[in-house]
DNA sequence: AAAGAGCGTTTCAATAAGTGAAATGCATTA
DNA sequence: TAATGCATTTCACTTATTGAAACGCTCTTT
């Protein structure tokens, strides 16, 4: 059983990533981006519209409405926490501090939702399930829409003393579906420290809901994402 | 040119569209969703599941992490307009009056993003991109996520004098998405049968995410959705 | 305990079904 | 005008999909 796949619906299925991931593509470059001859490419591209998964619209193919449905009848909560869980490791890898996942709650407050603890024996904690205000924190600042177009928010010493939280927006469509944030006890971190931190985390903010988890399903476990973020030296 | 359909992936699609319809699926369940032989509809979901589109979580097939990000990439709020398309259509023909679609902002309102005016000369009207409070408005109730368990607002003469409007969420897995309403002319409506729209109003705003557009993509156009809504007598 | 039912899985021969090179017509560009 | 690139169609080749059958397994029933 070396492989129990299906090369056609693999096919298929690449395609479907190349439309997403550009939006809308030309018949050419869909056959292109899935190494596919246009004949196949069409043929296939014709299958994932006639289901509802793409359309066509002047000779390009966009996302089809399928897509948005499937995508949004599995959106929850735990997916959302099953596909940050590789950049909150990351994130913990190389900066040793505690990651966070924060998502709105209903009464105008955020919650964490995952949770990756430091390697620091000083470090930030906290829990799943706790509430956050929607002010004076950087996750809150996210939720709330407020993050400037640098895409990460820096608060130092806010409603919690002592600490310094980065923040960036995991966004889903044109909408912030969630916060990712590291959280440093902030003699540990400078301010330029904070502004590099922040365009990490904006970095795999974004990574989340775009990067596929895996491009190659061939390559087996243990391989790391492709682009990796900068080490910073998180040093004292 | 009868069909340009490749069969093994529209089935593949169709196993997709079972386990997330379904939402956690057996693989003689999906099978006979699919009406597949058992082997086949296996080794489709095992294709399924080494592209990311589906896991496999204790003998039962959910959907994967890959189909949450491409349907977070096709989310917006124009395939949110297109998906609800029908619904407002529907709504009003089976009613007269003017049916909206409504947005959160980023400054803690809402706006329109679609519109369909109603047929009765005397009717409600506004245009997409128009602002409304989340306060005082059935809609932006809905969107401030203060719908109660009935799973409709309904507002007589809030801040638009001689209106009754009734809002119902549109859900994208646990959060709110939208806000699918229809505005009449008080005059017109008595509360009882504002409730008997709150109804209508609420399904339809169901439907938009978890109705697949066409079930059966051979049959041809003209076709309305199967599980029509009863329709209201909406007479003075 | 034994028999039965249902499930996930594997195997395998039959052939249905997908494949890509080549050709076509149509734009756009040089 | 010639050339390039694209979307589309056709078609012979054969590859890759298919489903029945068989297996081991776990429950449930008798």
């Amino acid at each position: 059983m070396a492989d129990a796949s299906t090369r056609t619906v693999e096919r298929a299925l690449l395609l479907l990533g190349a439309v997403c991931d550009r939006g809308a593509v030309s018949l050419a470059d869909a056959a292109r981006d899935a190494s596919l001859s246009a004949s196949t490419a069409l043929r296939l591209l014709r299958t994932l519209e006639s289901t509802g998964f793409v359309r066509k619209d002047e000779d390009r193919y966009r996302p089809g409405m399928r897509i948005v449905q499937l995508g949004a009848q599995a959106l929850s909560h735990e997916s959302l926490v099953s596909l940050a869980g590789a950049a909150l490791d990351r994130l913990v890898e190389e900066t040793g501090e505690s990651a966070y996942l924060n998502v709105p709650a209903d009464d105008g407050h955020g919650i964490y939702i995952a949770v990756r603890e430091g390697t620091h024996s000083v470090r930030h904690t906290s829990w799943v399930g706790r509430r956050i205000p929607l002010t004076g924190t950087a996750a809150g600042k996210v939720l709330a829409g407020e993050a400037p177009t640098c895409g990460y928010v820096v608060v130092r010493n806010g409603i919690e003393p002592d600490v310094t939280a980065v923040a960036a927006p995991v966004m889903i469509g044109d909408r912030i579906a969630a916060s990712l944030s590291v959280v440093v006890p902030s003699y540990r971190i400078s301010e330029p420290q904070a502004e590099t931190l922040g365009r990490m985390v904006a970095a795999e903010a974004l990574g989340i809901l775009n990067t596929p988890p895996s491009t190659t399903p061939a390559t087996g476990p243990g391989d790391t994402s492709p682009g990796h973020i900068t080490s910073m030296g998180a040093s004292a």
